[in-house]
RNA sequence: GGAGAGGUGGCCGAGUGGUCGAAGGCGCACGCUUGGAAAGCGUGUAAACGGGGAACCGUUUCGAGGGUUCGAAUCCCUUCCUCUCCGCCA
């Protein structure tokens, strides 16, 4: 959400802002908006006043037993009350329009952030491994997971339709082995609280991170109007809303292990085959809440975590700084992890992490209260997969895959799969 | 699911239609006092929005939204949340 002072104060900024998203112009009509709203309020105010000026007199004249004084300033509020309800409707009106409008404005870009439309506009920064030579045809991890006899997608089909996977054996444990492997790291070396938060939430939690209003068509709802989180980052990101947090309490880092529930409506064709994109599918995510002046170096720091979870795995990564045209909503800023999919010959996103500035924090009412400050101000929010464990399974899967169709367990991953160094078909 | 009781400032807590943004207490900050500390005394201690360079001024806010009224923390409706008992349940 932006501040309509900011952009009252410098508009061309504003709109040079959107104009790197591709959009529009916006600032005269948000502008124009929201002088209308403050002349409304301003006789809104003057009139209350007045009111309240001569309810005290009531007041007194009451207690005094004046009965004619009572009765004429009676009669004159009464005049007031046509001018505070026409003057209170339309502030009412203009702001909630303003508000609309503002609402449905994504964030601006970081300056240093590569201007361009799509993906292939993204930047690389740099990478880290080399793509293995496995010396064979690379099977993709459908094949091997069919092969294993440990994921099934017809199953899952059957009872859930498309886009919903079903692991066993192994691979189920594999797939928890990764899970608590990222926990431990990030609780353990990066200082980030394990949090176990709601799966399903309201609408202003929605709203606060940004998927409300204008993307409820990328999420599932409860016949009773709660939404199931797209991303642990709803939840955790919520934790802070509606406060005012001791400067001392900051930065707050939490982690959280979440299924994350997707519609994927317009993706329809996209990454239709394996585990790409599921409708329901694991993560651990990464949620770091700053002061304002320690935002950029958190985010350094996060997509730091990220990259240490592809190191110790030894999965080969490149880092890219997302253009502006690919960026989300909330992001003013946003760094990507890809892995090496042999399969596909090609790095897939495994990771996103992103500061957001005071964007949501804004929407949510975060705010902080800095030492020897009698205001507060809104703190910053970041967030970043660390990382997406079902992609981090097959990317696993398929960089560490055998001709003969096992698949070795990464040196990490062995405490947690009890010792186990490789998966082999199910009897 | 049934029955009942509640939600007031950082915290506790008073307040059932009229100078109530709200008594009192705790906490916190500053000052006085002290050799120093404690105690004591004094002063101060919310947020949002609007106006102003600022000091400051105005409006709103007693869970949230709506209504009644000249005037609502106080009355009515809706809703969210908390607690107690019963039922059900992992």
């Amino acid at each position: 959400m932006h501040d309509i002072k900011i952009i009252r104060d410098n508009p061309a900024a504003f709109d040079a802002g959107l104009a790197l998203r591709a959009l529009e112009p916006q600032s005269d009509r948000l502008i124009e908006l929201d002088g209308q709203r403050r002349e409304a309020l301003g006789r809104q105010q003057d009139a209350e006043t007045q009111r309240n000026a001569l309810s005290k007199q009531i007041g007194a004249a009451k207690a005094k037993g004046d009965d004619d004084e009572f009765n004429r300033l009676r009669a004159e509020v009464d005049r007031l009350k046509g001018v505070l309800e026409e003057a209170g409707e339309q502030a009412a009106h203009f702001s909630e329009v303003l508000n609309q409008h503002l609402a449905a404005i994504p964030n601006l870009p970081f300056t240093d952030v590569p201007v361009g439309k799509e993906e292939c506009d993204n930047q690389e920064v740099r990478r880290w491994g080399e793509p293995v030579e496995l010396g064979f045809t690379a099977r993709d991890h459908v094949d091997l997971g069919e092969t294993l006899g440990q994921m099934d997608f017809g199953g899952a089909a059957a009872m859930s339709g498309a886009r919903f996977v079903s692991l066993k054996g192994g691979l189920a444990r594999l797939e928890r082995a990764l899970a608590q492997f990222m926990l431990d790291l990030h609780t353990g070396e990066h200082g980030y609280t394990e949090v176990s938060p709601p799966y399903m939430v309201r609408d202003e939690a929605m709203f606060g991170t940004g998927q409300l209003p204008k993307f409820a068509d990328d999420l599932f709802r409860t016949t009773d109007g709660r939404w199931l989180i797209p991303t642990a980052e709803v939840p955790l990101t919520n934790l802070a809303r509606d406060a005012i947090h001791p400067e001392a309490s900051l930065p707050m880092r939490m982690t959280a292990y979440t299924p994350c529930f997707r519609s994927e409506a317009g993706s329809a064709g996209r990454d239709t085959r394996g585990m790409i994109r599921l409708h329901q599918f694991q993560k651990v995510e990464m949620v770091s809440l700053v002061a304002p002046q320690d935002s950029a170096a958190e985010l350094d720091r996060m997509t730091g975590c990220a990259e240490k979870v592809m190191q110790l795995l030894e999965l080969p990564y490149r880092v890219m700084m997302l253009c502006t045209g690919d960026m989300g909503f909330s992001a003013r800023r946003t760094f990507d992890l890809e892995v090496w999919l042999p399969s596909q010959g090609c790095y897939r996103e495994i990771s996103s992490c992103s500061d957001c500035g005071d964007f949501q924090a804004r929407r949510m009412s975060a705010r902080y209260r800095a030492e020897g400050e009698k205001r507060p101000a809104y703190l910053h929010t970041l967030n970043g997969s660390g990382v997406a464990v079902g992609r981090a399974l097959l990317a696993v899967m398929e960089n560490y895959q055998r001709e003969d169709g096992s698949i070795a367990i990464p040196e990490v991953l062995r405490p947690y799969m009890g010792g186990m160094d490789r998966l082999e078909a199910s009897k």
